[in-house]
DNA sequence: GATATAACCTAAGGGCTCTAGGAAAGGGGT
DNA sequence: ACCCCTTTCCTAGAGCCCTTAGGTTATATC
């Protein structure tokens, strides 16, 4: 009783947690409520709108947790409590961090009420302030960061990484190299062909 | 006339380039043969297993590019030749490169018989060898170094970089950033905690 | 020529998405 | 007290998709 569109996206989140996004069907998010399939259309649009609800969901929540975990800290501190609060969120919510990084074409209207993902971009550009770059070096560094955590958890996820060697001391590596990196930023792009 | 399950594979992988993985449906394959969906299952489990051999097909043939790309060459020229046949396999085959990256368990069998994920193994460590980096340093180099460029290339594809400032700019100083840290690789892990 | 095998078909069950239209319950105004 | 309206959920049904079972035809084998 008292459906809502937060109440289905939430379930839809759960749901995708437990079972993969792909697996996030009108059907099951009914029968979880206890609740006929077509009686979720008076809240939701469609599967796909569902779908992106879950992701604005997930990208508050990330953002969330980046804010509080890289809240009173600077520099390498930052850097680490910032990384390990986006992998940690992803290992958590396996479901809705897919469905952050899943493209899709969202409701403008919901994009627009979201406040997610546009605090993500402040509070990495603030966190990075303390290496000192000046744009566009910023946004490429921000843009590297973003690559190289999205990747390693995604990889992670997909069981890329062999378990030869634990993925956390992979991790802790790649932080350490990502704060040098990030400290001694190669002054000007060698003007050679990358193409 | 003439199925088999190399060309309902291909087939699948060519719909997966065009219309993405996810709507990469057995009626449509068939479709696209000129079959009934029935007829597809005498060469292929079912639809997980299409995807997989997709998987494995995309698989080779990136690793393939990869090597023709990196062939004679070595060092920084190599590593930008090797991202660059990634991305541009990314770029000209979406379908089929979120395949390589999607979470599945494929047919053992199958995968005993492919020889790309084997070989891109060989061909990163290979590479990276300009670099002289010892165990475990190699291992979580090649690590980064496939979290960076995949992370890239699949922010790219969700649309994660605004228009402000051209991919194509961010990617050159990626791989600048990449080279000079791998040339000057930290030494030893800092022994703080990352947890 | 008889038989086996492969390639493809029709038929059918069941799950999912989504639309259309109906019943029941609560609130507001008179 | 009554009426109406809105909200909330329902049933019914069309359409697509996955998958299995069992039949038909053509080709290869003996």
């Amino acid at each position: 009783m008292g459906l809502t569109a937060e109440r289905v996206t939430l379930v839809g989140a759960e749901l995708a947690d437990e079972v993969g996004l792909e697996h996030v069907t009108m059907s099951a998010v009914a029968r979880r409520l206890g609740v006929k399939d077509a009686s979720l259309y008076a809240h939701v649009r469609n599967l796909d709108d569902l779908r992106g609800r879950i992701a604005l969901l997930a990208a508050d929540e990330k953002t969330v947790r980046i804010a509080e975990a890289t809240a009173g800290r600077a520099g390498r501190d930052a850097l680490v409590a910032y990384a390990n609060a986006w992998r940690a969120y992803a290992h958590e919510c396996p479901g809705r961090y897919t469905a952050t990084q899943t493209p899709m074409e969202i409701d403008p209207e919901l994009v627009a009420r979201a406040t997610g993902p546009r605090r993500a971009i402040e509070l990495t550009y603030r966190m990075l302030r303390a290496y000192e770059l000046d744009e566009p070096d910023l946004t490429d560094a921000v843009r590297l960061l973003r690559s190289t955590l999205h990747g390693f958890v995604s990889l992670e996820a997909a069981g890329g990484f062999a378990h030869a060697r634990p993925a956390e001391a992979t991790w802790a590596r790649s932080l350490d190299a990502l704060h040098t990196l990030l400290e001694n930023w190669p002054a000007h792009p060698t003007e050679g062909d990358s193409t």
